[in-house]
DNA sequence: CTTTTATTTGCAAAGATTTGTGATAGCGAA
DNA sequence: TTCGCTATCACAAATCTTTGCAAATAAAAG
């Protein structure tokens, strides 16, 4: 645990949402104005990898969340409006136990995005 | 429809499984020795936007394969081996309707991924 | 077949993310 | 304390993908 590390996580941690890469960078420059981005990265990547922070890909950026236990969630990203809905564990419940059960393959459910259209943009078309 | 197209359009045809950009890239070029690598990019961003192929994104390259309607099916990547298996559709089946009832969004099928760790390199562990 | 219009291309450059590297800091053992 | 080991950092450079723009090409219209 670095500075650099806490900072990251101090970041993510007081932002209920999800953050982009690098707003997180911005924000911890502030702190520690010599960070590079590819620290900002790595650090993201080991927090992902631990568990502690949840990546979603949202257009072609990486944002991160607290990966919060009580509130675990799953998302439905736009691919025309980027807008983000967010879903209960339950639903992904019944599908990732039958993949587990039949492929022995354990999904990452903390990392599973939805990718499609929402209402409000399939209304539009 | 031009040249460059016919030819990422049949590339991704010939080919069995998926195959990365670069490689739809190396193959055009025999082809037509000026294309660039931007025009392979926008055609396979234009055929997976009409459903033509389906995207894939195994490690951190994306890989493309034809959307072939007989043989729809989704992925499973190893995030250890980067290993792929195969999901036939109703996997997700009732899973997607959920979404589309309940909330009005339109998954792209053709475009999920799931994910997390096969049984071979778990047992490695 | 020629002109017009819209689209696509190649090229260059920008974005986003990842990787390699030497310097440096932390830490346990001698 | 000093040596040696390991891990992390900042910086630079590489990788993969996307975007802006002028020139080239295809499709539509006459």
């Amino acid at each position: 645990m670095t500075p650099q590390r806490l900072s990251v996580l101090d970041i993510i941690a007081a932002r209920t949402g999800h953050i982009g890469a690098d707003e997180v960078w911005n924000l911890a420059k502030e702190q520690h104005p010599y960070v590079d981005l590819a620290t900002i990265y790595r650090t993201l990547q080991l927090l992902k990898s631990l568990g502690v922070v949840t990546e979603v890909v949202i257009g072609n950026k990486l944002h991160f969340e607290m990966a919060d236990h009580h509130t675990r969630h799953n998302h439905m990203v736009c691919s025309v409006c980027d807008g983000v809905q967010t879903l209960t564990p339950d639903y992904l419940a019944e599908f990732s136990q039958r993949l587990e059960r039949e492929f022995g393959f354990s999904p990452d459910l903390n990392n599973i995005t939805i990718g499609g259209v929402c209402d409000r943009c399939r209304a539009v078309t």
